[in-house]
DNA sequence: ATTTACTCTATAGAAATAATAGACTTTATC
DNA sequence: GATAAAGTCTATTATTTCTATAGAGTAAAT
């Protein structure tokens, strides 16, 4: 998805030969992973000669949060502190349980910054990280 | 590790079967967390009639960060921004990867929180809970 | 008609996770 | 010294997840 971000200028498409190369990823490998974006609305794609993806929306109203949780599941490091994935986990008493009460923290900690980073927050990033060594 | 703080009342020791009956978790697998947990230094044990684990230092020098190492490797959701366990990803290019300066952020905000967070103040919330909820 | 490129489903291999099993060692106590 | 209690150590299994590969199918441009 950075790659998409990083390498869309409006109007073309890209394909996923193309970022398999760039990123070196089996091309097999990054279908499935396209795919399954697509089918979660984040991106959109075009078939047949000159086909390819794109971004279903503008870059800085794709979070992180969005793409990980479609890619890796819930952010949560244990399911019952999880807000899309919840479940009980078997402990005494989750009211009290002081595990979940620090792992409540890791989560939203996690979402803090994976929910309000874009990918065009990622792009800057990187633009500033490439001034900074001078490239 | 927070049912060993909570249970240890200086002088004695705890068995596996208590804490596996309390916690509900199997007690044979229960027996090799504990292994671990003992191989890594956080506790000690002793054998035989009367035996049983007890925490290696005071609950107030024994982090979250400590413990999960040992159970679940390390914190970071990537190796390429791993302290303890760092491995390159094979990204085109590292120091400009925006993924990575993300997920760096990630990891120093788990860490943040499970380094500074001691067995002891993990019982003091749950106390605090208690208090809050009534119980 | 042909080529390009995405779509969809199945499958395989490797690693991680959760759990189980059994033989062995140490220690207290009768 | 025999016995029972409790931790030690290694192997093995079952399930799931991760990474990857394969191949047949569909859509669109030329």
């Amino acid at each position: 998805m950075i790659d998409l971000a990083t390498w869309d200028n409006g109007d073309s498409l890209i394909q996923i030969k193309e970022i398999a190369e760039r990123e070196h990823i089996p091309a097999k490998f990054l279908e499935q992973i396209l795919l399954s974006l697509k089918n979660a609305g984040l991106l959109h794609s075009k078939m047949g000669v000159g086909g390819g993806y794109y971004l279903a929306k503008p870059a800085d109203e794709i979070s992180l949060g969005n793409i990980v949780r479609v890619l890796d599941g819930p952010l949560a490091p244990i399911n019952c502190v999880s807000q899309m994935a919840y479940e009980p986990c078997g402990c005494p008493d989750e009211e009290t349980c002081g595990l979940r009460l620090v792992m409540l923290d890791v989560r939203n900690a996690i979402s803090d910054i994976l929910d309000n980073t874009t990918l065009a927050d990622v792009g800057d990033r990187i633009e500033s990280a490439r001034l900074l060594l001078g490239n």
